[in-house]
DNA sequence: ACGCTAAGGTGTACGGTGTACGCTGTCAAG
DNA sequence: CTTGACAGCGTACACCGTACACCTTAGCGT
């Protein structure tokens, strides 16, 4: 990051706009968004900022850097959580920020806890989420337990609901034939009667299942803290 | 899948060994396990298998066949949980396994949930689960809770200790410093003391944080069921 | 106003990838 | 012996990340 507060800033050359790290960053996230890391690639990238493909590697060490960069981001939209009020508020919150990111990205799920090269907005979220457990009276040990908890369950539940081919019940059932066409009839009783005698019903839907889940670990944790 | 039970079946052909489905998966998970999924390509694979890359495509339909393949082949790892004794003792087991499997094939951890044609024993094993869950008392909608919540903290668990880049106390010094070094000090104070007062010390494991949150969940459900 | 320097942007090229297409050689059934 | 199906192969194409040398331009000290 060397975006030098001098006078104006070289912002444009004749007609075109300058080149830049963040310029970059922007339209990868955006292609990423769009259609999945996978279809973000340095010359297509160019070709969307109207530059040759080279002209990246000015800004950006690597495509893996980019990347770098791209989690960065991602995490920046996380809310932090306050170390005023209550633990279980704060941790909630920050849960439901953490999917609400997630499912806006979800290309990234598998990648913000896997760079070795964490950005500040990694490190300041994890140090935040740190501040406000320990704020809330848990000491170390108790502190390093829920957010294990924590962070498995967000990131886990992003992951099976990022994969799973519906969402909400009227395609289930197209979705499920498909599934079981090659198989013979019988083959799975159990997922059988799940999707035609719960995931198909009216109303249902999967993300639902998220905040039983959460509340499940906070009273847990809660418990086990012998808190409040 | 078209091995046909006929007379002999033709394995040999002069010298070298016929190809097969089989055969290329073997190989593939060979591979993946050895470098990571993205190190096999159709040309290192078929390289292994002295054979020329398109003679692959006899067998396999493309890349995402094959991984789709390879995924199956993994899931048949995971132990199917009895439907006999104690629904929790099942679930413990069974998450034990998944992640001790997912340890192993770590390139996985993203694509079992995620592939869009689930194999054989992909759907088995879900059935096997819902299964046990009921045969434990579960009504329809808290084995969905269940199965919801203990997949999350499963496959979370295993992504976000799969990226962590240190596992026991003795490395973890020089990582940190690593990581922390293009900050000022004291940028992160919470996470400085969490490395120091508690990661650091002997005898820190972060897979020993797995059981802890594996029990909460498993409390949690027998408490939310109300059984036994 | 001028020239210098360094940084930004470019063109070419190399080695890698997945895979479409058409050929060849082998083997089993008729 | 003929025939046809099928396993394996060679070539080719479009795409990928990026090393390297080159040119253009902006902004500075004078």
């Amino acid at each position: 990051m060397e975006t030098h507060a001098a006078p104006a800033g070289p912002v444009a050359t004749g007609s075109r706009i300058r080149l830049s790290r963040e310029r970059i960053l922007h339209a990868a996230l955006a292609q990423a968004d769009a259609g999945g890391l996978a279809t973000v690639s340095m010359r297509k990238l160019a070709e969307a900022l109207e530059v040759a493909p080279m002209a990246l590697y000015r800004h950006v060490a690597s495509r893996d850097d980019l990347v770098d960069g791209l989690v960065d981001l991602v995490f920046a939209e996380v809310g932090l959580p306050g170390t005023g009020g209550d633990w279980k508020t704060a941790m909630r919150e920050r849960g439901e920020s953490l999917l609400d990111v997630l499912a806006r990205h979800p290309w990234a799920i598998g990648l913000m806890e896997s760079r070795r090269n964490p950005g500040p907005a990694n490190l300041r979220h994890h140090d935040a989420v740190l501040g406000s457990l320990r704020a809330g009276g848990f000491d170390m040990a108790m502190a390093a337990h829920a957010y294990s908890a924590l962070d498995a369950y967000v990131y886990g539940f992003a992951l099976t609901r990022m994969t799973l081919p519906f969402e909400r019940s009227e395609q289930i059932a197209d979705v499920a034939r498909e599934m079981l066409a090659p198989f013979p009839a019988g083959a799975y009783p159990h997922l059988a009667e799940f999707i035609t005698d719960h995931a198909m019903q009216p109303g249902y839907d999967y993300g639902d299942e998220f905040a039983y889940g959460l509340e499940l670990v906070l009273d847990g944790l809660e418990r086990s803290a012998a808190l409040r």
